[in-house]
RNA sequence: GGUGCCGUACCCAAGUGGUAAGGGACAGGUCUGCAAAACCUCUAUGCAUCGGUUCGAAUCCGAUCGGCACCUCCA
């Protein structure tokens, strides 16, 4: 079964082939830990780790590399605005070390709770200036940059493929629209590789380099660091929608004008999660987290099948609705799946039935086009309402599928304990109806569910649970 | 102004030329003192609108209307 996947750089779908054999490196734009990931960003770290999960699946061998950007990006490119970690540190009273610290930990908490896998390397900002300077002298040694008011700025007119991710067509690009441009540079689209100069003297953050104390840009982090862990050319670059018209085409331009080669061969890019109001942003304020969901009721894992509902590069309409939906759905599959005999444990190696194993070609072909997981989960799904398939053979069949899903599919519901207090109501419920007393009967059910527990009469008698 | 994506049932959402996956919700049934739960059954002659190509169109082409995103830090 070969693999393929859309290359947002040919705008088509593309058979997968690594650069070398069976090793694959991947690279993927982390967080910036200046505050909690929302469930927007979360998405496409959901997509990210279903991708590693399929290549994994396809047995390669890979390395996954993220970032973590830790150093404060100014809201533009120029020398203003206001650096975000810095004004999280002023707001708080922290060290824009603590701020990084208290963000990376929590975004950790929330992929784990999402069945995310941690990338095999993942990399801060503030451990790497090394290699960003070093990047730099390179471009600088190429002729690819220019010094103006202090900062160091790549020249985009020195490399001809500027935009090609992007399709920009330069000359009709509104620069200037929406923000001033920045009076030094060249041309509007050149952009910063390393701050010399800041507005905000206390900037925590500065580092020696051959151009003065500063920082560095915001997009080099990206190219030095994934270079450092994967090698010049490597062969699969993701991240959000939102980066294809500037960080990646400024990474690529930096990338491809130090080392004179094709740096990254696939980018496979993620849609945004949207609500009716359009995207959720950390800058507008409010948005919503793992935390809050769980808050609310929610496991976290009703958000990750809610996100392998759609496709990853399709836009996904959040409502709480839907996630409703996906919750009951989530909930009745498990249902499904623990329904299933345990006896005869086997292995997806050891089954031979034909339409078993005509469900694990359709899985496969599924997830290895394009990731179409909503494909795959309706497979499932039809797999587990098939009456000609055996108990065992589904079981082992969702077995391998969680491998990619990571629904925690044959995870044993944990038992809750029931307080002796509750019992006792029950016991007068069940006296009160053989006295054929409905009403008490009824009052004590309500009273139950006030405590958070639902009764359920079946023919063996009442089963109490918890309201979740 | 430039660029890209999208519009499928009550909701979410697959499907890119061969006659509309899947889930949720709703409704009906079985069961029940009633309810809940469970189980069973059902739900788009039609895919924004109009026109065209074709034996055949949700799928291709054109126009119109509507939505979203990017060209600012953003997943």
């Amino acid at each position: 079964m070969n693999l393929s996947i859309y290359n947002t750089m040919s705008r088509e779908i593309e058979p997968f082939v690594p650069l070398n054999e069976k090793n694959v490196g991947m690279y993927c734009c982390g967080p910036t830990v200046y505050n909690f990931a929302h469930i927007g960003n979360l998405r496409t770290y959901i997509f990210e780790d279903v991708l590693h999960r399929i290549l994994t699946y396809n047995n390669y061998q890979l390395t996954h590399v993220m970032n973590i950007t830790d150093v404060g990006h100014l809201s533009d490119d120029g020398d203003e605005g206001e650096d975000k970690m810095v004004r999280r540190s002023h707001e708080s009273g922290k060290s824009v070390y603590e701020i990084a610290d208290l963000y990376t930990k929590a975004f950790f908490e929330d992929t784990n709770a999402l069945n995310i896998i941690t990338p095999d390397i993942t990399c801060k900002a503030t451990e790497h200036i090394e290699h960003m300077i070093n990047l730099i002298k390179r471009l600088e040694e190429g002729g690819h940059t220019y010094i103006s008011g202090g900062n160091v700025y790549f020249s985009i007119d020195t490399f001809p493929e500027y935009g090609r991710l992007a399709r920009l067509n330069l000359d009709q690009l509104n620069s200037g629209a929406r923000i001033e441009i920045d009076e030094n540079k060249k041309n509007p689209k050149d952009f910063v590789l390393w701050f010399t100069k800041s507005k905000f003297d206390n900037q925590a953050m500065r580092w020696p380099s051959p151009w003065g104390i500063g920082y560095p840009g915001w997009h080099i982090e990206c190219s030095a660091m994934s270079m450092h862990y994967l090698g010049e050319s490597f062969d699969i670059h993701c991240g959000g929608i939102d980066h294809v018209s500037v960080h990646h085409t400024n990474e690529i331009a930096q990338s491809e004008a130090a080392t004179n080669k094709p740096w990254v061969k696939y980018w496979v890019h993620g849609e945004f999660l949207i609500n009716e109001t359009g995207k959720m942003s950390k800058s507008k304020g409010e948005f919503l987290t793992i935390p809050f969901l769980k808050d609310k009721g929610y496991d976290p894992l009703d958000y990750r099948y809610f996100c392998l509902l759609g496709h990853y590069r399709s836009q996904l309409v959040f409502s709480w609705t839907s996630l409703d939906a996906a919750r009951s759905g989530r909930r009745n599959l498990m249902k499904l799946v623990s329904a299933l005999s345990k006896e005869n444990e086997k292995s997806v190696a050891e089954i031979t039935d034909q339409k078993s194993l005509s469900y694990l070609q359709e899985f496969e072909q599924h997830i290895n086009t394009d990731l179409h997981i909503p494909q795959a989960l309706a497979t499932l799904w039809t797999l587990l309402k098939d009456e000609n398939v055996s108990d065992e053979d589904k079981r082992a069949l969702c077995s391998h599928m969680d491998t990619i899903f990571a629904l925690d599919l044959l995870k044993e519901e944990k038992e809750v304990k029931i307080p002796e207090q509750i019992y006792a109501l029950l016991e007068k419920r069940a006296q009160a109806k053989i006295e054929k007393k409905y009403q008490e009967a009824d009052e004590v059910r309500a009273i139950i569910e006030e405590m958070g527990y639902v009764i359920k009469d079946t023919k063996d008698g009442p089963i109490i649970t918890k309201i979740v």
